[in-house]
DNA sequence: TCTGGGGTCCTAGGACCC
DNA sequence: TCTGGGGTCCTAGGACCC
């Protein structure tokens, strides 16, 4: 993994991203509220945002304020060659690129100044390459830190470039509504707005104690570095995501067990080709919940050793739902999802070997004499009071 | 407003080890 | 035998993002 620590930095994020897509594969779209999804709104072009069509908002709701918008069926084929076309041009202005989605960048273009121009002439650059080599348009946020241009291209939008001065940051930032800020959602906003919070400049007045206690240690200090414009992160090359799930809606009807084990399984078969197929492997199987009323719930195992088995994906997954079975019944579920995480973790070092008889001091004798031929700094037992038999020696040197 | 599909990060408690 | 501090790993839940 490569760090860059040069600045200043662009956020370059795609507008209106799969309806942008359809409108630029299908010219009778063109100028025309577009709504990508068929259930929920996957993504609405401007026309249709400018009706008050949003993301995730139902189908329905979407249909009643922007009777006339032109409904599509979501082309993920589409929008991912959309996605790499752009991050090619993202790669051909610096390679020091960090994806953060399907359709946002940070680059870090710092070192670029000699060859390249400042970094608003090169924004101006990228946003012209990316209309002309993709046919999309583009919003591109230029600041000194990752956060500040991240906000930037959220006020530019929709097809901007909006460059943050050198010492303007504060005079920026500090009039602008909290909900701005990357990491304020629904429930942070309702809680700052409470406390009589509206703005970045008033989050930026409180001490850092005081927001912690309103907002826990995390988010009190994040959100007080974000309102003075402290964000010391780099733009990171390279990394690589940490997990990798899929899900599926199932609607209202009960289901019977042999139905969810069907769609278990058709899930995992998913997740485990896409996982040989990024040539990783995982050790935690998680399985979530969505029940009838709209709780959650999910349950997740770590196995011993990291795996791209379907087989031994599948046999944790179905444990899973034995496990929550008695939940599903009582509440009824209506989404089911799963996620591999742990990603390439082999967990501890372990042997195990055959153990005779129930006397505790011969177990120990047993484990002393691992130390000693294994030079092993930790020994665990725990395994033989699990249900597996064994024994685990997480640490051992080299 | 009754909700898709894909992710990230944080918190808190329990088990276990030294 | 009891008490304690520091640390890791795991699970479950929640907030947030696109």
């Amino acid at each position: 993994m490569f760090v860059s620590n040069e600045g200043p930095i662009l956020h370059a994020d795609l507008d209106a991203f799969y309806a942008s897509v359809e409108q630029r594969d299908d010219p009778a779209l063109r100028g025309r509220p577009v709504v990508v999804g068929t259930g929920v709104v996957l993504a609405a072009s401007y026309e249709a945002k400018a009706r008050g069509v949003r993301t995730a908002m139902g189908g329905r709701q979407a249909r009643a304020l922007c009777p006339e918008a032109i409904v599509v069926r979501p082309r993920m084929a589409a929008y991912s060659a959309a996605s790499k076309a752009v991050f090619e041009v993202f790669r051909d202005t610096t390679p020091l690129v960090e994806g953060i989605s399907i359709d946002e960048a940070f680059l870090d273009v710092g070192g670029l100044r000699k060859i390249a121009g400042s970094p608003s002439e090169i924004a101006a650059r990228l946003r012209a390459a990316v209309v002309d080599r993709v046919g999309l348009p583009i919003t591109v946020g230029v600041a000194r830190t990752k956060f500040l241009a991240k906000v930037a291209s959220g006020v530019a939008k929709p097809d901007g470039l909006l460059v943050v001065p050198h010492g303007g940051e504060l005079d920026f930032l500090h009039p602008l509504p909290v909900e701005r800020l990357w990491g304020v959602g629904a429930v942070t906003s309702a809680k700052l707005r409470a406390y009589g919070i509206a703005t970045v400049g008033q989050v930026a007045a409180f001490d850092v104690r005081e927001l912690v206690s309103m907002l826990g240690v995390a988010a009190g200090r994040h959100l007080h570095a974000l309102a003075h414009n402290r964000d010391p992160r780099k733009v990171r090359v390279g990394r690589r995501r940490g997990s990798l799930g899929a899900q599926r809606a199932l609607g209202s009807r009960r289901r019977t067990l042999a139905e969810l084990d069907a769609t278990v399984a058709a899930l995992v078969d998913r997740l485990a080709r896409r996982l040989r197929a990024a040539d990783r492997r995982c050790r935690t199987v998680t399985l979530r919940l969505r029940f009838a009323d709209y709780t959650r719930a999910s349950r997740a195992r770590t196995m011993r050793r990291a795996t791209t088995a379907t087989e031994d994906v599948l046999a944790t997954a179905r444990s899973l739902l034995a496990d929550a079975w008695p939940m599903i019944t009582d509440r009824g579920v209506t989404l089911i999802g799963l996620s591999l995480s742990n990603l390439d973790d082999d967990g501890p070092l372990q042997l195990e070997l055959p153990f005779e008889g129930t006397d505790p001091r011969a177990l120990d004798a047993t484990l002393d004499s691992l130390r000693e031929r294994f030079g092993a700094t930790s020994v665990t037992r725990a395994t033989l009071l699990g249900r597996s038999p064994g024994i685990e020696m997480p640490m051992l040197p080299d």
